[in-house]
DNA sequence: GTCTATAGATGGATAGAC
DNA sequence: GTCTATCCATCTATAGAC
């Protein structure tokens, strides 16, 4: 991706990010990239291009960093726990795509919102399926897995929309908080203090 | 309130729910309420007094919803269910205007940004002020109480936008199931099964 | 690959008749 | 209280020169 398609995108994320998709006109982008706006037409054929090209950046990345923090991690617990951990982290790093993805999903149209919707709910049933096996194993207690697992990840996910930078706490920290308070949630039990 | 400016409002719920309020022209407010669009004027002084509308009476309902849910309930653990349960069960009956409330704050131009920021900080209160008692009374495990407010009212309030009123569950056993899940985080000890 | 210029539609809001 | 007509700004996108 050349420097020019980059710089336009890095400037359309701070853009959605700050005032949303239709609250941001493709002049504010240009103005920000430094450009006309019709040249903007010779990256992306049109604005929804660059949504699109946020959306599949940031869910595969997002995919990517639950894989990698699962890889070779063994029992129900310790998988939950990278899992948060993962989904946490990612919100704080890529606050900013992570809040366009959440939000602006119905700007998409039709094809596009299936793609990402699936992506989405693929993403989602690796969290199930981590909660499901705790509870056939018994580690965690009996609960309706899927209710459970959208409380789970909405709490997760909206992190990105209160963590502040400038806080009292880092990343880290707010994401061991969470971890407990959720493990302890799906336990049922209390860990040694 | 007369009819028509009811009628205007309640498409506007309907719109705004469904495509944002950006996305939402005053031709379609009128189409839907069958006027012109230079009618609404007569109701509103602009578009943005139609979105403080809806903002002012979400935000005043809910926090009534929570007096009512809390009076006479003695005992943070009591309260607490009281309260997520009260939250729960807005977020789900009042689903369209909870969602409008939670997604376009930022379309606000600044005094009415603070006053609902200021309505939101004063009801957000209540809960962290129910689950510090818990922890003082060592009904609670000691956690740190602010970050696990944001959690649970998150978590919450995300409910209003995947409850499927067609659904397996109705929104008590939603809301009990969450209870039980956020209960046993702040507790950290089993309830007998 | 970036520019100027502009098309063509739609936005919020107002004037003034009835 | 609702209408028709209109203002003016702004929107996405395109044409065509350099």
């Amino acid at each position: 991706m050349g420097d020019m398609k980059q710089n336009i995108k890095r400037v359309a994320i701070n853009l959605f990010y700050k005032k949303g998709y239709y609250a941001t006109s493709m002049s504010h982008i240009a103005q920000g990239a430094k450009i006309q706006k019709a040249s903007i037409y010779h990256h992306y054929p049109n604005k929804e291009e660059i949504l699109v090209d946020i959306f599949r950046t940031t869910i595969e990345d997002l995919e990517k960093s639950l894989e990698s923090h699962l890889k070779d991690v063994r029992g129900a617990e310790n998988r939950m726990c990278a899992a948060i951990h993962s989904h946490i982290t990612f919100h704080i790093e890529r606050q900013k795509e992570a809040i366009i993805a959440d939000s602006e999903l119905r700007v998409l149209t039709v094809n596009n919102y299936k793609t990402f919707i699936r992506m989405r709910d693929n993403y989602e049933r690796k969290f199930q399926k981590i909660i499901k096996e705790g509870i056939e194993e018994g580690i965690f207690k009996q609960s309706d897995y899927k209710i459970v697992s959208y409380g789970i990840l909405t709490m997760c996910t909206a992190v990105c929309s209160w963590f502040n930078n400038a806080g009292r706490l880092t990343k880290d920290e707010v994401a061991n908080i969470l971890v407990d308070f959720i493990i302890r949630g799906l336990k049922g039990e209390s860990k040694p203090v």
